[in-house]
DNA sequence: ATAATAAAAGACATAATTATCCTTTATTAT
DNA sequence: ATAATAAAGGATAATTATGTCTTTTATTAT
């Protein structure tokens, strides 16, 4: 005997609350940091293949991670990506805030422009309330901080 | 004199908690539920000029939700959209439910397909409890209880 | 019955995000 | 110096989400 699942929803709908292009960073910065512990860098090919993402996509993203400073890179041989000690201090919040900006942190959860503390949506005190926990859990999570979890094989970035 | 701001981020990506669509039916809902305390049905023109919202695309999604049972529908003359006492205690989790999925309240937070508690990504803990507190909050949420609020303009539906 | 009204349905168009490709620049080892 | 390597940069393509238009169906008032 078997059953046949639908879906009992829509759903062509975009809502995550951190974007894919985001998603793949923060993998990727978490996989560089890992690298880094040894003093490794690693290139785009090793970064794709243990994140799981498109190579030339992520390579993209890697560009506005290093502009952003949030990563390191070397170009030719023996080159490729890392983070300093400096740069393991950075948080997920920093991250996010570069590859996303700051709706996370901010906007208003039925996306009204004017919603405010003076002109609140219906569900504004609620909104504030979370986004601001987020925002906590983010900038308190520093990069450097997941380094041993990953290294010891407790958590992963491969799906 | 005078500055040019420059947006210290990237940002063509999306990541929103509720997706534009969502957010466009959540505020529908609230406006047909505050219409209808008075026995009152509205159509589509209204609603669009209320929620600030094009009116061919709230149109479709007030399909969607009208299949979902969210709100009801009358065709022709005096017809248009409303919602009656069963309606009123939907809460606004149905409606992210029927339009966005259950992915605001089940997804992993670095979009790995396979975290789980056993394979966790990083975040998975965090993620985790926070995603339990939107689901109360939106599943505490009904219908009814923004009408008030609504009527009495203490809280906004347009930007 | 007929005309007018308003939602349902389906096809189509636009915009935004995600993804790819190709060339250029910088660095290293020979 | 030269060839090989690897990231940076720029242009373009594919996909997905958002938005629009037109026809059909159901209901009501005349």
């Amino acid at each position: 005997m078997s059953f046949i699942m639908y879906k009992a929803y829509l759903c062509k709908t975009n809502a995550t609350m951190i974007s894919k292009t985001c998603e793949y960073a923060i993998r990727a910065t978490l996989f560089i940091a890992q690298k880094s512990l040894d003093d490794a860098r690693t290139g785009i090919k090793e970064i794709a293949r243990n994140i799981d993402s498109p190579e030339a996509f992520i390579a993209k993203i890697l560009q506005e991670l290093g502009k952003a400073g949030l990563v390191l890179s070397a170009k030719g041989p023996n080159g490729g990506f890392y983070i300093d000690d400096r740069g393991m201090n950075n948080t997920l919040a920093d991250i996010i805030l570069a590859i996303d900006g700051d709706k996370l942190f901010t906007g208003c959860g039925l996306g009204l422009k004017t919603c405010s503390d003076k002109k609140p949506c219906p569900l504004h005190d609620e909104f504030t309330a979370i986004r601001q926990q987020i925002k906590n859990m983010m900038q308190g999570a520093k990069i450097g901080d997941f380094r041993n979890s990953l290294a010891l094989g407790e958590k992963f970035l491969r799906r």
